[in-house]
DNA sequence: TAAGCGTGGCG
DNA sequence: TCGCCAAGCTT
């Protein structure tokens, strides 16, 4: 197969089984084709499905999105991951409606200079919402294009991605861009995928040197191996007699930045400490069983210690990012994933209240 | 250049 | 069960 052919066999398998029902294709404005490369950023469709559903319906257009209390869209990322995302997002469309007239710009180097906009995330904008003519080198385009060019080395490593974005653009249609961009993540994620990839019914499978020297299962080469250092912490849950949680927010950096959280402790002498000095206690409280929590970079065990009925303290002091809040509040609040299903798991063992209880 | 940054699914 | 990985970008 030719190089030039690559396209248009994609474009055709892309008609017949390709996915034309996602929701950010309908409609297809910039505004949500944005959205959805943000949130599929090392994450999968199925997962950003619902997510992207929740906050366009929630913040439909950028100068919604721009007027919103950052809290408000952390709590429509909460459980998505990687927030950094979610706050690039926002302050780029605060940009956007400072210097671009409330829309996204229509220009490589102006997308690329927006927080959060690198150079795939650019193509598969101008490509997608207006069919222009730029490449995208997602993770499956390179596991694609790794196969197809035989190109070895992990695709993360710069030499190696600089391959892969030269055979990226020399693939590029001379039309159809939107329907390119599409097809290459749909065939990536759909039959040229990690393990056991369905080159019977790939359109590109002749011509693909992986394929004809049987190395798909080696190809793309896989990161090199690296142990994930341990942590621990110990967060302390201080429930009042109203049931109310105290939560914290967390720094502006770092991980979970500005989301809410439980206070935090190194050690469980600590965790008494901290918890005696936003409350009085009445007891010696319970140590819960610990939460393991896997990030990309290093594994945490959290080490619940909780106490109830504690009696608030009106601390001079507390500030803004200190906060009582009854466990119905929760879904509008941008909680990390552990978090919240530990604090989810302590609601749900309370006796149900009484009916015509007061709360 | 390499590390930081989440979460859930899957073999 | 557990390591790897998925529509990357930032510093």
């Amino acid at each position: 197969m030719t190089d030039d052919a690559f396209a248009a066999r994609l474009l055709a398998w892309f008609d017949r089984s390709g996915r034309h029902d996602l929701p950010w294709q309908h409609p297809r404005t910039p505004y949500r084709v944005w959205l959805s490369e943000i949130m599929l950023q090392q994450t999968q469709v199925a997962v950003v499905v619902p997510y992207f559903e929740r906050f366009v319906a929630a913040l439909p257009d950028v100068r919604a999105l721009a007027a919103a209390p950052q809290d408000a869209v952390l709590a429509l990322w909460s459980g998505l991951g990687y927030y950094a995302r979610a706050r690039n997002l926002h302050a780029a469309a605060r940009i956007c409606v400072e210097f671009h007239d409330g829309d996204l710009p229509r220009d490589f180097d102006a997308l690329v200079a927006l927080p959060g906009i690198g150079r795939s995330t650019a193509g598969a904008i101008l490509s997608q919402a207006w069919g222009d003519r730029f490449p995208i080198l997602d993770g499956n385009v390179k596991r694609v294009l790794a196969r197809w060019h035989g190109v070895a080395g992990w695709p993360g490593q710069p030499a190696v991605e600089r391959v892969l974005w030269e055979h990226a653009a020399m693939h590029l249609p001379g039309a159809r861009m939107a329907d390119y961009t599409q097809a290459q993540m749909d065939l990536g994620a759909t039959v040229c995928v990690r393990h056991a990839p369905h080159c019977l019914l790939c359109p590109v499978a002749d011509g693909c040197i992986a394929r004809r020297e049987g190395r798909t299962a080696e190809l793309p080469t896989p990161r090199p191996g690296k142990a994930l250092p341990e942590r621990q912490t110990h967060m302390v849950v201080l429930e009042d007699g109203d049931g109310r949680i105290l939560l914290q927010r967390r720094p502006p950096t770092g991980i979970w930045a500005a989301l809410w959280s439980l206070p935090e402790a190194t050690d469980a002498e600590a965790a008494e400490a901290l918890a005696a000095s936003h409350a009085r206690l009445p007891d010696d409280g319970e140590a819960l069983p610990g939460v393991p929590h896997g990030f990309s970079h290093y594994r945490l065990l959290i080490r619940p210690h909780r106490w109830r009925d504690v009696t608030p303290r009106a601390r001079v002091g507390d500030n803004d990012d200190l906060r009582w809040v009854s466990p119905g509040a929760f879904d509008g609040i941008g909680l990390p994933a552990p978090v919240r299903r530990l604090l989810e798991g302590a609601v749900a063992e309370r006796p149900s209240p009484t009916p015509g209880e007061t709360r």
